[in-house]
RNA sequence: GGAGAGGUGGCAGAGCGGUUGAAUGCACCGGUCUUGAAAACCGGCAGGGGUUAACGCCCCUCCAGGGUUCGAAUCCCUGCCUCUCCGCCA
């Protein structure tokens, strides 16, 4: 949520970084809300002042042994228009609520201006584009030929968007999981988490899934509004709602393995082959919560975090900045991860990692206490894929397979497979 | 699944339907004392919102949502959560 204040007295401001990202804000709906709102506010708090003094009266006539009859007769009327007045305020309350919910984060001024995908701006790459002497085959064909990947057995079991893995894939997968948590424990300070993969929906308006892309979210059936979690974010970021962190508790850094679940409705036909897009699929999830003058330079650390893991398996990448049309509806500032994937023959996205400043933490009302005031506030979020799991895996099959359609194993996660340096046919 | 107890400020823990947004203790901040620290003593200390140039004034919040009442932390209903015992279970 963008600060009520600034909306408030600065909307002009608003409307034109909203406009970069391509949001219309309706300033003259917000006036009128704003208006109405002031009025049934100030309006309620007097009817409200007025029966607390008289019932306060009232209870000193009453312990003084008066007769309390005159005094009833007076507040008598009140109570209706109270109630009236009230629920006219909540009516708006909810309605300016609801208004505010919908608006996304406001970007930051260093992200370059653009309309979509095609005007982000490329920071640096990193890697050598890997040459072959033969003509290099995609994950589903190198993992179907190895007995690895069985998406018809997928189909089969559940539907379309969905991976079985066998044997030596299977543990390459779970080994690079295991890689990218060791890693970000050890070596970048994180703590390890064991979170819900299922939320409540206050979660899920803390993070900024709803109430806008409900369309995403699995729910469950049943009275509860719980859903699967699209991504670790949401309950990791949640650990901190309604909390206020001491000072010395920060930086907050905590990592997470999960699978994510997600309905790509409104893909139809997109990455229809293969393992990008699934409706479930293992990410290994990076969250921080900082002091406000601190967000932006974790944003670079947690990204460097990402990297690493790229740098390590030895896998070509580029680092790209969302332009404004681009950026995700709570990020103020997003950097994208883009491995080379030698069956298409482009990069494709593997991390995002984003800072959303106080726009996730008012949400949630995340907070810490800041030493110099003494007062709780607002902390600021990051968060980045470390990365995704399922497209680690196509990465490291496309760039390091074999004219034989054997795999070799990166080196880096050999400990983490038994010590094993190639991936044949199974028998 | 059955039976019971409970959800109050950063934490612990009081609270008769009425000047209680809340005693007390701890923690925290400031001060006195001390060479310094500790102890002791004094003072401060919930969150959110409205209004104001400011001092201030006002409103809301004692798990959540309804209800009773002139007035609700306190009474009633529903939900959620926690704890204890029994049963079941990975």
């Amino acid at each position: 949520m963008l600060d009520p204040k600034l909306l408030r007295s600065e909307p002009e401001k608003v409307a034109a970084a909203l406009a970069r990202r391509g949001f219309e804000l309706d300033l003259k709906g917000l006036a009128e809300l704003e208006r109405r709102r002031k009025s049934l506010q100030t309006r309620v708090q007097e009817l409200q002042n007025r029966r607390n003094t008289k019932s306060k009266a009232i209870g000193r006539a009453k312990a003084a042994g008066e007769d309390i009859q005159p005094l009833l007769d007076e507040v008598a009327a009140l109570g209706d228009e109270l109630k009236a007045e009230e629920e006219a305020l909540r009516v708006v309350q909810e309605e300016l609520r609801q208004f505010q919910l919908h608006l996304p984060n406001l970007p930051h001024e260093t992200v370059p201006d653009g309309k979509d995908e095609e005007d982000n701006r490329e920071e640096r790459r990193w890697g050598e584009i890997p040459e072959f002497d033969f003509e290099p085959m995609d994950h589903v064909d190198l993992g179907e030929a190895l007995g690895g990947l069985d998406f018809q057995a997928a189909a089969r079991l559940t539907g379309s968007r969905f991976v079985v893995m066998h044997g030596q894939i299977a543990r390459l997968h779970r080994a690079l999981a295991q890689f990218m948590l060791d890693l970000h424990t050890r070596e970048h300070g994180y703590r390890e988490s064991y979170v819900p993969y299922i939320v409540n929906d206050d979660s899920l308006y803390g993070t900024g899934q709803l109430p806008k892309f409900h369309e995403d979210l699995f729910r469950l059936e049943g009275e509860r509004p719980w859903y699967l979690i699209p991504t670790a974010e949401v309950p990791l970021t949640n650990l901190l709602r309604d909390q206020i962190l001491p000072a010395d508790a920060l930086p907050f850094k905590v990592v997470a393995h999960t699978p994510c679940f997600r309905s790509e409705a409104g893909a139809y036909g997109k990455d229809t082959r293969g393992m990008i897009r699934q409706h479930q699929f293992d990410k290994v999830e990076l969250v921080q919560a900082v002091r406000p003058e601190e967000s932006f330079e974790a944003l670079e650390a947690l990204t460097g975090h990402a990297e690493k893991v790229l740098q390590l398996l030895e896998l070509p990448y580029r680092v790209v900045t969302l332009c404004s049309g681009d950026l995700g509806f709570s990020a103020t500032k997003t950097y994208d991860l883009e491995v080379w994937l030698p069956g298409q023959g482009r990069y494709r996205e593997i991390s995002s990692c984003s800072n959303f400043v106080d726009f996730q933490a008012r949400r949630m009302k995340a907070r810490w206490r800041n030493p110099d005031t003494g007062k709780p506030e607002l902390l600021h979020t990051i968060n980045g894929s470390g990365l995704a799991v399922g497209r680690t895996l196509v990465a490291v099959m496309e760039n390091y397979q074999q004219g034989d359609g054997s795999i070799r194993v990166p080196e880096v996660l050999r400990p983490w497979m038994g010590g094993q340096e190639q991936i044949v046919p199974e028998g």
